[in-house]
DNA sequence: CGGCGATAGTTTAACGTTGAACTATCTTGC
DNA sequence: GCAAGATAGTTCAACGTTAAACTATCGCCG
């Protein structure tokens, strides 16, 4: 019994209610997607038109927090479709990185307007505030463990 | 352009969060756990000792929001390693009733100590407080999530 | 009581993810 | 310069999950 702030059966309850909110947002999510389209691939589109495309792999797969091999899994059935263009870094010749295309800017769109008609019950059920005011502290629980994550068992990715 | 409570935007940022929270959660779990034994298959146990044994693989499916083959695969590996016991309901011959064994409550109630001594930090970073006032909205939010889900496309599970 | 829709559970293929092993390239320090 | 370690990306097997098709049983309505 060491002395903690929080009851682990609240901390299990919070980590339950997220794993369940995720899951059902993200078969919401898909269903609004077009064929083919996974949530993964989505992300990245979307990640790439909100922050900015010529990211490398590696810093994709940091910010989506799936291993280096998922990303490139993602990576080669985007460029597949042609929604993504994939060039060698000149200054490192390790590194790649991932560009839009126009067929992948559009598809987004497309594909944020159909997420945004979907959820639309969601920001009428929710007031502004009470949505802004959970954010902050997800924020830090987030980094919080993304930070302190495994302090034995290596590295990830 | 409707006329809605909360942008997309944020709700979007509020789904990322959560998207990440729970990867960055199930991966610390997973760490935990012996050898072979899942996430998945850990919530299974967990579920039945703070909810009580003796559910049908289809409440157990809800409760998790998880397709019924999903838990068929769940339920036949516990059971092959002998944590569950799975029994036909006697009135209703379509029903099967799944019990804990006393494996299963203690490989339950070691993994239940291991994962708290690894999720301690979180404890101690965050107060009560906050943990308890983050909680409403978002069971409000899995809630309304759980009812309002696919007003087109099928039951799911 | 007979049929029909709903519910319970299983199976299978397709897919994404992990984790580990591997190659290639850069970077640091001597 | 060069060796050693770090970083970038790929590949492969194992696994969980989904979605859909299928069988079996129950419950209700005529």
């Amino acid at each position: 019994m060491k002395a903690e702030r929080v009851a682990t059966d609240i901390l299990f309850a919070l980590f339950n209610e997220i794993g369940i909110i995720d899951q059902l947002a993200r078969t919401r999510l898909q269903r609004t997607l077009p064929s083919g389209l996974q949530v993964a691939h989505f992300t990245l589109l979307n990640h790439c038109v909100r922050l900015g495309d010529g990211k490398t792999p590696a810093e994709l797969a940091r910010a989506f927090q799936v291993t280096k091999g998922a990303l490139t899994n993602t990576v080669q059935r985007l460029e597949a479709r042609g929604l993504v263009r994939v060039e060698a870094d000149a200054e490192d010749a390790r590194r790649k990185r991932v560009y839009l295309t126009q067929a992948g800017r559009t598809v987004r769109d497309e594909a944020i307007a159909a997420a945004a008609a979907r959820f639309a019950d969601v920001g009428l059920r929710f007031s502004q505030a009470e949505v802004e005011s959970a954010l902050p502290f997800l924020q830090a629980l987030r980094t919080h463990l993304d930070t302190h994550r495994s302090e034995t068992g290596g590295e990830g990715n």
